[in-house]
This record gives structure tokens, C-alpha cells and sequence, in this order.
RNA sequence: GGCCCCAUCGUCUAGAGGCCUAGGACAUCGCCCUCUCACGGCGAAAACCGGGGUUCGAAUCCCCGUGGGGUCACCA
């Protein structure tokens, strides 16, 4: 292994879902190792065996492969390495640095006893860090099993881990494995702490903030890619500004550790969502459809998929959106709702329409477009405002007062859909 | 409470001593576009926490205060 390679890890414990937390230490990982060239290393830091599960394990690296993250090694599991810790365990037990103690449950313990109590370690974003009065701490639980900032300093240097990029939370125990780190006589690996994300109440993001699962977000219909383009800028800005990123490619390639912040940054859902639709706008229609598929509860119009997906583009902010919006187009319309209110002239209008529709058929937008061109130099001919051409059309077509515009409703339904849609509103009209 | 970190519009941030009359984006409000809701365009309102220094000059550097946060487990 070269000596100064680069290499970081993600040390997730598989205790609980995936949270944006920890999904943005994944990604700057993540980041950091494609800029500089390095190893990223999945490790699972399972030691709690109440708490750790299997399931949690999976589920976060599901999460973490459906925002395209990969991981160049691993994972490893501390569950696993015994070996390693009690090597460890025994180098600082035969240097004099640790102690076994037990407490008033009778439980035994190995403490660590730090040579010195105080010092200061580095952290990139902060500078010197002076910590003091540290007090001897356990190393090694009453099962067996290594603590926490014991396992990561022992993993941290059997893996070469250069730098330790983790959230802010942190920098208490950071003093601590400083020391055991020395006391080993490791090479210390450079800290990198990311400032914390806020929940919106301005307390660090955590279980009790709703939806904060990163596959809570894939449920409501986030695109990971907005995902990232959104958590790039929690703690790092572009160099030039640049606001929006299309995907995790361009993020690698515009990414640098030099304009990381150590400030704390709160979470904020509206930005988030603004974020999605614009990158849901971004999406090629294909694609679109594509990662819409898992969404839609019913087919849309054969061989019109696409114009269906266009016409509800921009109005769409989440992919769970589109069974609601695309309803205009996959169910049939009942007018009883609307007859009443529908103006005088809707009888020219629907007739007219129903008769020029008879022998037509749409070959696109286009050619929809056209269509409604010739509608309102007709309406105008007959001196009928168009809103009242086009209001009671799109009634009669979706059942909805809003909705995109008149020629997709036209081009996604068909000429013969629109013709019976419209005949129907007609009928009933003329019945109330 | 001890220790530690942080501090520019409500939010994310630009700003590395003069370019700052503090810039951008989200959200908010207004106008335009428009059959409608969106989208889009234009515009408005909105911030350097306070006090001391250092300097010819401070949002930028230092100190103190204040505020917010993190952490104080045989959890990670």
C-alpha cells in the first residue's frame, strides 16, 4: 500500500435506516475519494449486537447503491475483526496502558489509561483542537466486544484509512482516539469533521424529524440525483456559484475538498422539493417515464406514454405526484359535476368541436397545437371569448379546472377519446 | 453545568482587509406570460449578533460577551 494514497471510509452501524446525516458523510466520502483518486471503504460497525441487525444492513446499503454510491472495498464488519482488537487490546495491556476493572454489577472491563490526559489533534476545517482531562474509558466491553473509539482507530489504521471525514458530532471522541491512536503508535489519520445538518427546529437531524430516511425519500419520489445535487451544498459551495448539479458525475467532476465549511447547516424540505421538480424537469422524457413506472397505479394511453409524461412535467415535484395528475387522462370523466356551471355557448362549442374532431386524428403536439389555433379563429368568428371555448373543453375533457395545456389534452387523448369525452358532457348538458 | 464547535437575508450560501451601496438560490410578495394550475420571465422586501481592539481602511484578523449547537454510556 503506497504511503500516502488516499483512503476513507464510511463506517456506518447498522442500528437504524439510513438518514440524510448519514447519507451526506457517505457522499463526501464518496467525493473525496473520486477527487483525490483514492479507496473508498464500507465498514459496518456492528459491535452493538443488541442493537445491530442484518436487515438495518441491507437496507442502508440498498439506500446507498440507489443513490449510486459504490464503495471500492468492503464492507467489512467489526463483528468480524476480533482478531484485530484483541491484538491491539494486548499491545496496550503489555505497555502498560490498559487495565481491567470491574463495576458494581460485577461486570470486567478493559480500560484504557491515557498517558497524558490532554493535547490537541487537527481538524482540516477548524485548525488545532485542544482537548483536556481526559479520563481513563473503556475499551473493551464486559462481552467481549471492542467500544466504538477503540474499533475505529484499530480499523482506521489496519485499513490505512488517510482521512477520517465524519459529521461534527464527533470531535469529542476524536480527542480520545487521538490518544488511543498514539498509545498504539499509529500514524494519526487527518479529521475531517463536516459541520452537523439541522433538523428545522435547529437540534441536529435525527429519528424524531419525520421523513428524514433516505428511503422515505425514495418512497415520496425523490430522485437521488436530487438528493445529491441538494446535500453537495449542505457544508460545500461550487467555486462559481453553480447551484444545481445534474447528476453524480458532474458532482464528482465539480467537487473539491478546498470549499468545504465547517458551519452548521439546517435541513430545508422546501429547497429540497425545488430541487426535484427541477431536476425531474431536467429528465428526458424516456427516462422520465422510466422512473416513473414504479409509481403509476394505472397504464397510460398506448403508444401516447410520452406525451401524457410531458403534459404533467412541470407541474410534477414528486414522482408520487403523477397517479393523481395523470388521472385526467386514465379515467373516464363524469359531467354531472360540471354542467351546471357550464356557459350558454358551451352547446356551440361542444358541437362544433364534436363535428371538426370526426374526422381527425392528431400526429403530435404539433399538430394538436394547430388544432387549437383553428378552434379559437373559429370561436372569435363566432364572437365566443376563449375562455369559453376552452374552459368548458377542459371540463369536458378532464373533469378538472386546471391542468396543462389544451393541445396535450388533445394530442395524450386522441381525437376519438376527445370526441366521445366531449359528446358526453354535451348529452349531459343538454339532459340537465 | 464541564469540555468543544459554530456565528452574513427566514433557509442554503458568495465574500479569504479596500472590487460591498454586501452577490446568488429557496421560500415570501408583486407584475408579465396564460383558458386554468404550474412552468418560465421581470421586480420587491430581506442579513454582516454585540462590544472592544489591530489597521489609513474590517463582513473579512484578534479578544471578550451573547446566541445557537454538539458531547459528556460497557451506543456508535
Amino acid at each position: 500500500m503506497e504511503r500516502d494514497a488516499v483512503r476513507v471510509r464510511f463506517a456506518p452501524s447498522p442500528t437504524g435506516m439510513l438518514h440524510l446525516g448519514g447519507a451526506r458523510t457517505a457522499f463526501f466520502n464518496y467525493l473525496f475519494a473520486r477527487y483525490h483518486g483514492g479507496e473508498l471503504i464500507l465498514r459496518i460497525e456492528d459491535t452493538d449486537r443488541a442493537r445491530s441487525s442484518e436487515e438495518f444492513e441491507r437496507l442502508q446499503l440498498e439506500d446507498l447503491e440507489w443513490l449510486g454510491l459504490y464503495f471500492d472495498e468492503g464492507p467489512y464488519r467489526q463483528s468480524e475483526r476480533g482478531g484485530f482488537y484483541e491484538e491491539a487490546a494486548n499491545n496496550l495491556l503489555e505497555a502498560g496502558l490498559a487495565y481491567e476493572a470491574g463495576d458494581e454489577a460485577g461486570r470486567s472491563a478493559l480500560y484504557f489509561r491515557p498517558p497524558a490526559r490532554s493535547g490537541i489533534f487537527r481538524d482540516a476545517l477548524r485548525g488545532g483542537i485542544r482537548f483536556s482531562n481526559i479520563e481513563d474509558f473503556v475499551i473493551r466491553k464486559s462481552d467481549g466486544t471492542p467500544a466504538y473509539n477503540f474499533a475505529a482507530v484499530v480499523d482506521d489504521a489496519a485499513m490505512g484509512i488517510s482521512h477520517v471525514i465524519r459529521g461534527e458530532e464527533h470531535l469529542p471522541n476524536t480527542a480520545r482516539q487521538a490518544l488511543i491512536c498514539r498509545a498504539l503508535e499509529e500514524k494519526e489519520p487527518e479529521f475531517v469533521h463536516l459541520g452537523l445538518i439541522l433538523g428545522p427546529d435547529g437540534k441536529k437531524l435525527s429519528k424524531r424529524h419525520a421523513a428524514e430516511s433516505i428511503a422515505g425519500y425514495r418512497r415520496e419520489g425523490y430522485l437521488p440525483e436530487a438528493l445529491l445535487s441538494y446535500l453537495a451544498l449542505l457544508g460545500w459551495s461550487h467555486r462559481e456559484g453553480t447551484e444545481e448539479f445534474a447528476d453524480l458525475d458532474e458532482l464528482v467532476r465539480e467537487w473539491d475538498p478546498l470549499r468545504l465549511g465547517a458551519s452548521p447547516a439546517t435541513f430545508d424540505p422546501d429547497r429540497l422539493l425545488f430541487v426535484n421538480a427541477r431536476r425531474i424537469r431536467g429528465l428526458p422524457l424516456g427516462e422520465l417515464y422510466k422512473r416513473l413506472a414504479p409509481f403509476l397505479e394505472e397504464a397510460l394511453p398506448e403508444g401516447r406514454e410520452l406525451l401524457v409524461v410531458e403534459a404533467i412535467r412541470d407541474e410534477m415535484r414528486l414522482l408520487s405526484e403523477a397517479p393523481r395528475l395523470v388521472r385526467a387522462f386514465t379515467r373516464p370523466v363524469d359531467p354531472s359535476g360540471f354542467v351546471e356551471e357550464l356557459p350558454e355557448t358551451s352547446e356551440a362549442v361542444y358541437s362544433h368541436v364534436a363535428e371538426v374532431l370526426q374526422d381527425r386524428e392528431f400526429e403530435g403536439l404539433e399538430d394538436a397545437r394547430a388544432f387549437v389555433q383553428e378552434l379559437r379563429a373559429w370561436a372569435k368568428g363566432e364572437g365566443i371569448k376563449t375562455r369559453d371555448l376552452l374552459h368548458p373543453l377542459r371540463l369536458a375533457l378532464t373533469d378538472q379546472n386546471r391542468g396543462p395545456e389544451m393541445a396535450y389534452l388533445f394530442a395524450a387523448l386522441g381525437a376519438r377519446e376527445a370526441r366521445r369525452r366531449i359528446n358526453r358532457a354535451r348529452e349531459a348538458r343538454l339532459r340537465a
